[in-house]
DNA sequence: CGCCATGTGATATAAGATAACACTATGGCT
DNA sequence: AGCCATAGTGTTATCTTATATCACATGGCG
């Protein structure tokens, strides 16, 4: 499949139940794969993760936790976001400071993300070879690639209908 | 010129003073071009990030302020570079909330950077057509890029050889 | 049963960034 | 010179993001 993202993914648009349902139906088949365990907490900051397809902060997850009337400290969130990156269930936002659900954990791809600065809306995509030029390169100058982060900020093209020009 | 960035820029192998006088000299004369006052302060504190090629902390810099015997507060470091982050004598690294100056101020670039997870050294490098590349994915989205972040996170080759297996 | 590994709860604190307000320096103008 | 507007600074308080630490629970296993 090529990159299967749209842009400009507001929650009317779609069933986003869906999109919170099918992010949980693939991570307790991959933890299940792989061993880990899915438990409770961490289900539950899945799910706070998904409520949109805007990256969320920890503090604003851990409000919702309350709200849901569960009694819950920092490292609680942090825990649990802790486990779910590492399973790649979940991308952190670097220039955000926030996490956004992985649409296709499982598969190991860098995240590349677009970012509307009006929405907020992450996309997620994947530039054929992107990846691949970086290592490349970074290989020719001797440094050996672990991890990259993408991210480019703008406006998707409902907000840049919304907020034309120097408005 | 091409990227002439080298990688594993310890502080011992080449004349650093240069290197931080030539920033100084640069930002200058981008100054007094762009009819921006580059006051003692903005001075400084661009001096201060030129210590080293690794990213510098805002706090590390109010450290170094403050063992200079000058007194300042977190928003004398912050406006100052926010100064030297809207003339692109710095660039923000987003990975690691620090800052670092850029080598070639001036000349409109999306900033790409090699971060080595032993030295922490940072080298801007500049991939051909790269930034071109995802506006182009970006606009067949319908998404118009503002800014770029690109950063990737390994080892330099210097320190492959320090810490080679699981060590 | 005792032991160990993994996960959690709770408190405190570190690290990074900004808000708000009063004051000063600078340069253009009359 | 005196006046004004703008840009820059000092100071305090506060906000946001992230960890450290220690105590407790749970479950597998010799
Ligand atoms: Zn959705
Ligand atoms: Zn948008
Ligand atoms: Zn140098
Ligand atoms: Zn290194």
């Amino acid at each position: 499949m090529a990159t299967r993202a749209t842009v400009g993914l507001r929650l009317k648009d779609h069933d986003h139940h869906h999109c919170i349902s099918d992010a949980i139906a693939r991570a307790e088949m991959l933890c299940q794969r792989n061993g880990a365990r899915l438990t409770e907490n961490r289900r539950r900051v899945l799910e706070l993760v998904w409520q949109s397809h805007a990256p969320v902060g920890a503090y604003e997850v851990l409000e919702m936790l309350r709200k849901d009337g569960i009694r819950a400290a920092p490292p609680t969130v942090y825990r649990a976001l802790e486990f779910l990156l590492e399973h790649g269930l979940v991308h952190r936002i670097e220039t955000r400071n926030a996490f956004v659900g992985c649409p296709q954990p499982g598969q190991a791809h860098a995240a590349q993300y677009l970012l509307c600065d009006g929405c907020g809306d992450a996309v997620e995509i994947e530039i054929g070879g992107l990846a691949r030029r970086i290592e490349t390169r970074a290989a020719e100058l001797g440094f050996a690639v672990a991890t990259q982060t993408i991210e480019a900020r703008g406006l998707c093209s409902r907000c840049q209908q919304s907020a034309p020009a120097g408005a």
